[in-house]
DNA sequence: TGCGGCTATTG
DNA sequence: CACAATAGCCGCAG
């Protein structure tokens, strides 16, 4: 550590730093730091190998809310295993304000400075363009971050802000201006208080999902391979190896083909066509529809098996497992906070879609457990909460909350929870109309916080979630196509409206339920390990199991406290104890 | 080579 | 077969 750390520290507890206070930060590895603070009361840049041991020293002592520019800063800390309690990020909190998927800096500062965005300048050619760089340049500060016209420089935006620490004091200096613009358009997002608060749990979130992507998810490679190879046989030595086993396993579907019959399994044409040489018309092969034709023909079952194992061979199979499974038993992808459309979180890797025969391999670590547990019911359970409607929050008392909803509308409960998706996805014909209509006038309140989303998304009107997330709204060009096809547009934009305020902010409820458990749960070792849109699995010391089951159902009671504090929605979690993920039952 | 369509998996 | 996502392969346009 350097020489210079426990003079920055006197630095930040002179300026007024404590915990919880804004402390923007840029940090490169093997260049140095930069700091600042909001009000100016801190500006500092000096040169350090390590600024992870810095950043750790200050965390310790005082514990702000450190600035990040993105969770690019989360992950070289992390990757240096550093991990800070609380965060603001920036590129996180842009897209709670504004939607959508960019945020980059030059992005967020143009938003912000009432520029528009597609007047941002892009990186030029070095030798072709250094002579006309100079016009935008600013003469007062010529290397400086900011050209003339109030925009970035894209040059510092491409990497230049970490090529000094003098650059990375000014990167830093930056992120505080910009955050406290960004306090100032949360405030004045009046129709979502809670705007500030998701504006924390979110870049919360990114800290989470920086340590996901490192961590990974512990799985056994020899129980992943045995698997794999009961269902696509033992690793292939060569590409010609391959090559026979996929050959093989075409020949048992088209062996129950007429004589001569050939076609590409893999192409949805031909395989239609298969099936129209042995009498199956069919609009399209996806396997819900060939299941209910098992019985009229031998080779639907065979092409039902072989969709399978193409599935493991394609995506599941060796392949998947070299490229993603590390030899320290860990599966990693990269997780981002936010998609485009709801605020849910992603990870690429397959995490968030393997097959669940395949968690069999998720194995815990000697002397470990996980600890899962998932929401009950999540959805209708946020519906209740973010429409205000008192009568759907009277039925969420219940475990089980589709029981009392049956019981009010007088149907049975598998048409009741149909009706209650129903009304959240969008569906308007078929057998859930007549029970919609009950819906209605059951629960007024909670049916036009959903009618009301929808008439806007139609009209291509933005909607911001409970949480304060803008739900941007595409307009399509509606004169390209015909008044039917426009009509169909525009229900499908009702629809993901709709939906979009309910998963959206179910999203924001489970991100905080997790950021809570992360925060909690460092004490005792548990770490989350899984995200999985209303499921946690966490990884902790076989000792604290059970401790660590409690710490799940209380921070559950925290979130939903802090987030709707009225208290009328009660929220249910499923936990328990296990060495394989697929020990839980479902 | 890029992209839309189809398919499968998860919540 | 509604809402969301990631991911692979095929077929077609350029």
């Amino acid at each position: 550590m350097s020489d210079a750390d426990p003079g920055v520290l006197e630095e930040l507890r002179r300026a007024g730093v404590n915990r919880g206070d804004l402390v923007a930060l840029a940090v490169a590895p093997g260049i140095g730091l930069g700091m600042a603070t909001p009000d100016g009361s801190l500006s500092v840049a000096f040169a350090v190998d390590d600024p992870s041991g810095v950043v750790h020293l200050i965390e310790r002592a005082l514990r702000p809310r450190w600035v990040m520019w993105s969770n690019e800063t989360a992950a070289i800390l992390a990757n240096a295993g550093v991990r800070v309690a609380t965060s603001w990020d920036i590129a996180a909190v842009r897209r709670l304000l504004f939607g959508g998927w960019r945020a980059d800096p030059a992005c967020v500062w143009a938003q912000l400075h009432d520029l528009t965005l597609d007047t941002i300048p892009k990186i030029a050619p070095p030798d072709l363009f250094n002579q006309f760089d100079d016009d935008t340049r600013d003469p007062a500060d010529p290397d400086g971050p900011l050209r003339r016209d109030g925009h970035l420089s894209p040059e510092w935006v491409n990497g230049g802000w970490r090529e000094s620490p003098e650059r990375l004091g000014r990167w830093a200096q930056l992120a505080s201006v910009v955050v406290t613009r960004q306090q100032i358009a949360l405030a004045e997002l009046r129709d979502s208080p809670a705007a500030a608060a998701t504006a924390r749990s979110e870049s919360a979130a990114e800290l989470l999902c920086a340590e996901l992507s490192i961590d990974g998810l512990p799985m056994d490679r020899t129980v992943a391979e045995e698997l794999v190879a009961d269902i696509i046989g033992p690793r292939p030595r060569s590409d010609a190896e391959a090559a026979e086993q996929r050959a093989a396993r075409d020949i048992e579907v088209l062996r129950h083909a007429p004589l001569g019959a050939g076609a590409d399994l893999r192409s949805p044409g031909q395989v239609k066509s298969l099936l129209r040489g042995i009498g199956i018309e069919v609009p399209d092969t996806r396997a819900w529809r060939l299941e209910t034709m098992r019985d009229a023909h031998p080779l639907i079952g065979a092409l039902l098996a072989w969709r399978k194992a193409e599935r493991f061979a394609t995506t599941y199979g060796y392949a998947w497992i070299d490229e993603h499974l590390a030899g320290d038993s860990r599966l990693r992808g990269t997780w981002t906070g936010s998609d485009g459309a709801a605020g849910r979180m992603t990870a690429s890797a397959g995490l968030h879609n393997m097959p669940a025969d395949m968690r069999v391999a998720v194995i815990a670590d000697p002397g470990h457990v996980f600890v899962r547990a998932d929401l009950g019911q999540i959805e209708p359970r946020v519906l209740a909460a973010v429409s205000g409607d008192r009568a759907l929050a009277r039925a969420t008392v219940e475990d089980d909350m589709y029981a009392p909803v049956a019981q009010q509308l007088g149907v049975d409960r598998a048409t009741a929870k149909v009706a209650v998706l129903g009304a959240m996805y969008g569906q308007t014909t078929g057998h859930g109309a007549h029970a919609l209509r009950r819906l209605e006038s059951a629960y007024p309140v909670a049916m036009s916080y959903l009618a009301d989303a929808d008439l806007a998304a139609q009209g291509s009107r933005a909607l911001r979630t409970y949480g304060g997330r803008l739900i941007p709204m595409g307009t399509t060009n509606a004169n390209e196509m015909s008044e039917r096809d426009a009509r169909g547009q525009a229900a499908a934009r009702g629809r993901y409206g709709r939906n979009a305020l309910v998963q959206g902010a179910a999203a924001e409820f489970f991100k905080l339920w997790a950021v809570t458990v992360r925060a909690r749960g460092a004490t005792v070792n548990a770490r989350i390990v899984l995200c999985l849109h209303d499921e946690l699995l966490v990884h902790a010391p076989a000792d604290h199991g059970d401790a660590v089951g409690q710490l799940l159902a209380d921070c559950l009671q925290e979130a939903a406290h802090r987030w709707a504090p009225d208290n009328s929605v009660r929220f249910v979690a499923d936990i328990s104890v296990i060495r394989r993920w697929s020990d839980a039952k479902d």
